[in-house]
Parts: structure tokens; C-alpha cells; sequence
DNA sequence: CACCAGATGTTTACTTTATCAACATACACC
DNA sequence: GGTGTATGTTGATAAAGTAAACATCTGGTG
């Protein structure tokens, strides 16, 4: 009972065109996206999309925002899985980071891609990355007056850690250190690797690891 | 005695090339460049640049290539500077890396863009990578036989030096930590945190600092 | 229910670009 | 000097961004 015409109206145009850009963008990279081929995809006329984004920039912006706050929500639930082990949430919420940035490689490419901001100092973008930032130095000071984490300036710290964790999956989607893990390492080990190295780095002690054994 | 006549033949068109590209990107990002724009600021038509490079991908791959050499060079120029201190002369290789990508944000930024690799996925990318790590983790296998880095494997080690290095250069590249850091800390003073909390993080104690006292 | 105002799509048209093919010129070597 | 090859130029085609004018649907309003 939704199928006789194809109804001149989408009735959900811009989210088809967000999805459509990524799909686009998994096969092809992000320069790949054109207006064009968004709106083949999704089934409408090459100026379609015009009724939704201003332009070409506007379109990535909402896949951006979109992935952001994915993110977002990924790590605020995995910040309060651990109940009142402050440092276990601090961990928990950095997993829920790499797991994001490796599992939704299309999302992450574009989110950082740098060529955005480059183009269109978009307000939105910077402010996203602030308020991310924000809560990574606020965990830092929490973690800090806790006696958990070194001393020192919970904004140095902070950066210090969003480095390594954003370099890490940067490097990983980038396909530019499969070279040196494929047949030697698994993913998950060399991720693991990382994160007890930044938990190490900002003088805390590893959680314990869990007993379980995954596939 | 240059001058009299456009001359039909440039001399050096590639070259003039690839600094055209580089002026577009520094001035409107990678995604920028366009072939007919670089011919236009070498003053040639717009197909001589084919007569070069066999598209648009190969002119950035140049651009690519070129970064690498440098990069290559000056680390490689820092590595030898501090005669027989080990340590010494792996912190100056990597201070090069972060002057280098701190200082020439466009040949940063085009050589890790991802964006290349993942449309054509060059050897010639992923190689210069791999030399590149290679060249790292020997270093850490050098100074872990000289008890001066902790033990664990070197890979693993050389990853994770990489990827602060690389993910603090390219947040600060694509201005994303600017917000925290501008008016408040002094850039200089960032990029020396960081750079001890990596040689802290692989075990090493961070060399006394020098007495200079910039300006 | 008929009708109008927006919102959402479509068509057309113009400009810029990548890229190819055919043609032109200059330099190197004989 | 003559010629082949590398290097440039011109012209043409197809695809994309984007704007403008036109079409159609949807939701109130009377």
C-alpha cells in the first residue's frame, strides 16, 4: 500500500541524500561525493537535493553533524557503563571512540577530514570538537583530583591524549599501518595496545582485564 | 636575457606545477586544485599539464612524493645531529617531524589525506610510509638494546609513537585544538608537552633542556 | 469541498572542469 | 639543414555545480 506511484514527493529526501552521501563516500572516498549521483541514488532529479542543502558543502556538513553525534552518543553511554569505577568510564568511553572511529571508518573520514573546515570555517564543526574536547579535560581533571591520573595541565593531558587516539584510527582508516599488523597482530590487540599505552601515559594503571576470552 | 618571448617550451613545467598546486592548496585546500587552475598560474594552456602527469590524481601524488623527500630529509638530517646521544637523536628526528608538519601544514596535509590512497590505492603511498615506520621502529629497537626505551614490542612501540605524533600535528594542522590552545599557551610549549609525553610514554626519561631561552 | 500558499521536485540552461584527439612548435641529434 | 620526439595549444565532449522558471503535492481556511 506504498508502492503504485513513485509520488512526486520523497517524503524523506534529506535523510535519503545524507545516507545516499555515505554510501557513496564508503565506495568511492569522500571527493566522490557529487550532488548528482547523491540524487540518482536517492531517485530524484539532479537539483532535488537543492531543496534541502545550499550546496555540495552543505550536504557533507550534515553527514558530519549526523556522525558527531553518533559519537557522542556512543561514548556517553559507554562513560556510564561502568558504574562508579571513574577510571573504568574513562576507558570505557575511549573504547567506545576507537570502536566508533573503526567500525564507521566513512563516518570518521569525513568528520576529520580537514578539507571541510578548510574550505568553510563552518561554525558548527569547531564547535563540535570543542565540546568533545571539554568533556575529555573535564575527565581528565575528575580523574585527576581522584589521585587516578598524573598531575600536571588537564588541558596538555587532554590533547595529549586526543592525539594518540585520533592518530591511531586515523592511521588504521587510512590503511596506512595494515602493513605492519596484518598477519602479525589483530586489530583488537593493537588497539588494546594503544589505549593501556595512553592510560599508561597519563599515569594511571590499566583496569584489569576481563576474563573473557572473545572469538 | 630570459625574458623577451613567453617561449613556447616552459623549461620546467612539472615543477612549476606542482609549486602552483601547492599554492592552491595552501590557499583553498586539496579539494581546490583543478588542473586548469594550476595551468592557469604556470601560464600554460590548460592540457599541457597532461603532457606531465596523466591526470589530476598523479599531479597530487607528486606533490605527495615531493613532502615525503623532504620530510625524509630533515628527520634524517635532526637523526644525525646530536653525535653519539641515541635518545638525543631520536627526539630531534621527531622534533623534525613536528616542525616539518607544523611548518608546512599544505604538504602535510596533502600527503596524509587518505583521500588519494583511498581512490587510487598507490604503492608508492603506502611505501613511503612503510619506510618511513620502519625507519621508527629500528630506532626503537636500537634504543631498547640500550636499555633506554622499556620493553615491548618494538612495532607495537612505533605505532603508538606515530600515531600521537601524527594525530596531534594533524588536529593542530586542521586547526581543531586551536580554540584550546590560542591565547593561553604558546604553541611551541604545546608541541614540547607532547613531545615528552611520548618519550615519557615509551619509558625513556626526556632529555634536560637545553638552557636557550627563545623568544 | 474548493482554493490558495508553501514546500518539494523537475526541467532547462550556463559555467567550469577533466580528459582526449588533432595539430603546432621547438630542441636534440644526425 | 632535416627530422623525430617531447612539449604545448586548440577544440570538442561529457559530467558536475548551481541558478531560474515551471510543476505538483500537502496542509490549512473558508
Amino acid at each position: 500500500m506504498a508502492s503504485a506511484k513513485p509520488a512526486y514527493h520523497h517524503g524523506n529526501l534529506r535523510e535519503a541524500l545524507i545516507e545516499s552521501a555515505l554510501a557513496v563516500i564508503t565506495e568511492d572516498g569522500p571527493a566522490a561525493i557529487t550532488i548528482r549521483e547523491v540524487a540518482r541514488r536517492a531517485g530524484v532529479s539532479h537539483a532535488a537535493p537543492y531543496r534541502h542543502f545550499n550546496d555540495r558543502d552543505e550536504l557533507l556538513l550534515a553527514v558530519v553533524e549526523q556522525g558527531f553525534e553518533r559519537l557522542d552518543d556512543a561514548m556517553a553511554a559507554a562513560r556510564d557503563s561502568q558504574g562508579d569505577d571513574e577510571l573504568a568510564n574513562f576507558a570505557a568511553s575511549g573504547e567506545a571512540y576507537f570502536d566508533f572511529a573503526l567500525d564507521n571508518p566513512t563516518y570518521y573520514r569525513v568528520m576529520f577530514s580537514g578539507d571541510l573546515l578548510s574550505r568553510s570555517g563552518h561554525e558548527s564543526l569547531s564547535y563540535t570538537t570543542t565540546s568533545f574536547f571539554r568533556q575529555i579535560i573535564a575527565d581528565v581533571k575528575r580523574l585527576q583530583a581522584l589521585g587516578i591520573v598524573r598531575d600536571g595541565d588537564p588541558t596538555l593531558l587532554g590533547i595529549h591524549i586526543v592525539s594518540t587516539v585520533h592518530g591511531y584510527v586515523s592511521l588504521v582508516n587510512d590503511g596506512r599501518i595494515s602493513h605492519l599488523v596484518d598477519g602479525h597482530y589483530s586489530q583488537r590487540s593493537v588497539r588494546d595496545f594503544v589505549m593501556e599505552a595512553v592510560i599508561l601515559g597519563i599515569g594511571a594503571i590499566p583496569p584489569i582485564p576481563s576474563e573473557e576470552t572473545p572469538s
